[in-house]
RNA sequence: GCGCCCGUAGCUCAACUGGAUAGAGCAUCGGCCUUCUAAGCCGAGGGUUGAAGGUUCGAGUCCUUCCGGGCGCGCCA
């Protein structure tokens, strides 16, 4: 099959949706949208053009004669070599794409680095996720800021977005004061801090413990906050040498998970104490504050509660203490004048949803941030345990992280030694490591982030079905068929074609990478993009049932081991952006 | 009480933001390894989308009410 000459297409439902619009503006009906979209069957094509009924309906027109109108207009244009349309239903608009469109495309496709996504014009956005607190061991629930944030980070940096990361640690206040206690504690005791802050899990339990059974020791871990934040000297330098042993921790869980995260991204809300004073002064100056029971207060008429009374955001504690409130505007503040960024993303927590939009209402109002930057909280449900309820980090209920990780590589070595023993020991724990980790990545990524969602130990190391393992394994199999082939993917010049049904399915999917990529940052939801990673990987695997490469005619054969290439790439690829790995074998 | 989020197959989740007969994966049942890795493939069963109204050519999706769950709502983060 030859190649049509012709531009390139690259997002074929932008390219469709552009071309449909086109016809209706020139029928008349220049302010309807054409609405394409994929097919929701396979019998009504590959795309559909949905929008025709309701322009119909504006112009008092008949919408399948009108239909009519437009699939006429279409095929006397640039496009009547390259698809076939069949009026539908109430006045649907079928699309099917030629293969040798397709073959084009993925002509296009293949010589293209970026596999067809365009480059967006650049913002600066930053990506406001992770943020542990340091004074607990990180736990599963951090899982979902880290992975979706992380892989938000990715796709919008690939479409050519300056993306700043920040991970905004909790490292201040009152839950330090018991665990400098402590290490005073031990100190006098004559202990090595340095081994005992190896376990930080012992640390943070026997510090917590202590502080609930012992009067004496609660009592002087509440002087240790008022000396820290009084700026004592010995009491700066415990607190400096906690909080650098527990960045080192978090930074080991973001190397073994695959998250792009470094300590260079960390700012602290320490690192804002300095902005509190005059931040506030400047709230002050604009009117903003009111005392209310001895505190600093911000009211606004946004925030209503019950019986209409206002709802307070308090900067300031009658104490004289900065709540988080304070830091988050004077971090608002530098992100919106200093860092001057056009978008702020926060992936937090759905239930700091007022907090956060008390923050932004508050920023704004101030003029911290301009009416041009979008500051947004991307919130995602909570993570329940087996009976539905949440997970507390108090109740000793709460899943590490570490735990997590360690037993989804435990899982993974222990099957794959059961699938592969001829690999080296290297290769298992590598392999192990990737296989493991991006399962557990996967079942965060792949569910929609706003819904709340049961923990099952189960589910999320499962290697079968709609998983990572899965995907990768499909990407494994490709690998495979080159190296049997003893061929690399640049020394075949085959055309594409396409005469199995299994061929054009897979085909038609790896061409709508694009348009899937763009979709998943509309509202930051990977699990699109790992859906679509999914269905590439289950149509490959119908092909590779179906279609047999190495065995098949040497034509043939070229252009099936070009799809499964381009397979390959969008798989490795695709994965990439969710922050999961690729093996060779597995 | 007020506000936000949610309710889809036994379980975990989709449904491209109003489109055609609501789809996958687990689990269950039945087939497929002398053929490129069976972490796989092919097939079957399984639904009053929490309930009732409304909007319109058309509703899981939008509006109202109700039921059920989760979370917030002055000095924790």
């Amino acid at each position: 099959m030859r190649p049509l000459a012709g531009p390139k297409v690259m997002n074929l439902k932008k390219y469709l949706d552009n071309e449909f619009e086109r016809a209706l503006t020139a029928l008349g009906q220049a302010d309807a949208t054409a609405v394409v979209k994929q097919a929701s069957k396979p019998e009504f094509g590959h795309y559909q053009a949905n929008g025709i009924m309701g322009a119909a309906k504006k112009a008092k027109k008949n919408p399948r004669e009108l239909a009519e109108q437009v699939a006429e207009y279409i095929r006397e244009g640039k496009l009547k070599d390259l698809l076939e349309l069949e009026i539908a239903g109430p006045g649907f608009i079928n699309i099917r794409l030629n293969t040798a469109f397709l073959c084009r495309e993925l002509e296009n496709m293949t010589s293209d680095n970026r596999l067809g996504v365009t480059r967006f014009a650049s913002e600066k956005i930053l990506i406001d996720y992770s943020s542990p607190n340091l004074a607990k061991e990180m736990h599963i629930g951090h899982l979902r800021s880290t992975a979706i944030g992380d892989a938000a980070v990715r796709v919008l940096e690939f479409l050519g977005h300056e993306v700043i990361r920040a991970n905004h640690v909790g490292d201040w206040g009152a839950q330090f004061g018991s665990l400098l206690a402590y290490m005073d504690k031990l100190e006098s005791e004559g202990a090595q801090l340095a081994t005992e802050l190896k376990d930080l899990e012992i640390f943070y339990q026997s510090a917590s413990s202590l502080f609930k059974s012992d009067e004496a020791f609660a009592a002087r871990a509440r002087e240790f906050v008022v000396k820290l934040q009084s700026g004592d000297k010995k009491c700066l330098g415990l607190w400096s040498r906690f909080i650098e042993e527990s960045i080192r921790h978090c930074q080991a869980i973001y190397d073994l998970l695959d998250i792009s995260l470094t300590p260079g991204d960390v700012k602290a809300e320490s690192a804002y104490n300095d902005m509190l004073d005059p931040t506030l002064a400047e709230l002050e100056e604009k009117g903003l504050i009111t005392l209310s029971e001895g505190a600093k207060c911000v009211f606004l008429d946004e925030f209503i509660g019950k019986e209409g009374e206002p709802i307070p955001a308090i900067v300031q504690k009658s104490d004289g203490g900065y709540p988080y409130m304070a830091t988050d505007i004077a971090a608002a503040k530098f992100r919106g004048q200093e860092l001057g960024v056009d978008q702020a993303l926060y992936f937090v927590d759905g239930r700091q949803s007022l907090h956060l939009n008390q923050l932004y209402a508050i920023a704004r109002k101030a003029g911290f941030i301009s009416a041009e930057q979008n500051f947004r909280h991307i919130p995602f449900g909570t993570i329940l345990n087996k009976e539905g309820r949440p997970f507390k980090t108090r109740d000793g209920g709460a899943v590490k992280l570490a735990d997590v990780a360690d037993e989804a590589v435990t899982r993974a070595l222990s099957l794959i030694g059961d699938k592969n023993p001829d690999l080296t020991e290297d290769e298992k724990q590598n392999i192990a490591r990737i296989v493991g980790i991006g399962a557990i990545k996967y079942a965060e990524l792949s569910k929609n982030r706003k819904t709340d969602y049961i923990f099952d130990w189960d589910t999320m190391l499962s290697f079968e079905g709609n998983t990572a393992p899965y995907l990768q394994y499909a990407y494994t199999r490709i690998r495979s068929i080159f190296r049997r082939a003893d061929t690399t993917p640049e020394g075949i010049n085959h055309p594409f074609a396409l005469i199995e049904a299994a061929e054009i399915s897979l085909a038609l999917k790896l061409l709508q990478y694009p348009e899937t990529l763009e979709s998943v940052i509309e509202d930051y939801q990977a699990n699109i993009l790992c859906n679509y990673l999914f269905e590439v990987s289950q149509l490959f695997m119908s092909f590779y049932e179906s279609c047999p490469v190495l065995k098949a005619d040497e034509a043939t054969r070229g252009a099936r081991l070009r799809l499964c290439d381009l397979s390959a790439r969008t798989l490795q690829h695709g994965l990439g952006l969710l922050g999961i790995k690729t093996v060779e074998q597995m």
